[in-house]
DNA sequence: ACAATTGCTACTATTTACGTAGCATTCGGA
DNA sequence: TCCGAATGCTACGTAAATAGTAGCAATTGT
């Protein structure tokens, strides 16, 4: 699978617009979570292979280069892979994504208990 | 495929906290981009097919089952799928993402033109 | 009444992800 | 300097998700 880039046609959508790439890179099993993951600490492969339930070594691989040609991580002087300024620009963009599954949250139990 | 929701444990986490519960959501193919294409009009099952790359049914209504079943998107009275009120905040909180996906791109640009 | 459109399912083919095992390299002591 | 542990990563067979074509039953419009 060809990594997603702006400029270029993706999976799904052929005009090269920035946010269909975007969409389609962070629309893969494990993407969201890697980033969600790495918001805080530098992770060895390892490390971030545990965080994300074991996932298997095969697609984290690939997640990982896909992230690293896109520049949305980067390995850390110190070891480990980081968020670069452009992934903690990404993270900024999604943290109101946390707030917002609370709500949904409880949302949905109400909507469960009325059932 | 079971639907993830808050409160349940989901594909890759235990937890059930809920931002788990949403990454899983929108982590799978096509859901990000349903969201999107529904972010300004109603549209019927084979409009919103077309506007997202003639995706295949099954999976769109697939997606579709899973985004109704957390409120994500409801049945407009007039017809069609829309966002629901969740939906949404949830756009709302995905809106950042265009206008970093442009300086993304821009950015891209210039590391390609570099190499 | 009839043609077109709608939402959706069946079915098979292809792609993507999983999971275990393990290899080569680096790191940290003794 | 030698050894054991940890690291990043690949191989490979299996399972799951997605794609793609076809078409059916129900609704809509004429």
């Amino acid at each position: 699978m060809t990594t997603p880039k702006p400029r270029q046609p993706v999976r799904g959508s052929q005009t090269g617009r920035p946010i269909m790439a975007l969409l389609d890179l962070l629309g893969r099993r494990w993407a969201l979570r890697m980033i969600w993951e790495l918001r805080t600490d530098a992770l060895t492969f390892r490390e971030l292979r545990e965080r994300c339930d074991d996932m298997s070594p095969t697609v984290l691989n690939q997640r990982l280069r896909e992230l690293r040609d896109t520049r949305i991580i980067e390995m850390a002087a110190t070891g480990g892979y980081v968020l670069s300024t452009s992934g903690q620009s990404l993270l900024q963009a999604l943290l109101p994504l946390l707030q917002l599954s609370e709500e949904w949250g409880l949302l949905l139990d109400e909507a469960n208990s009325e059932e």
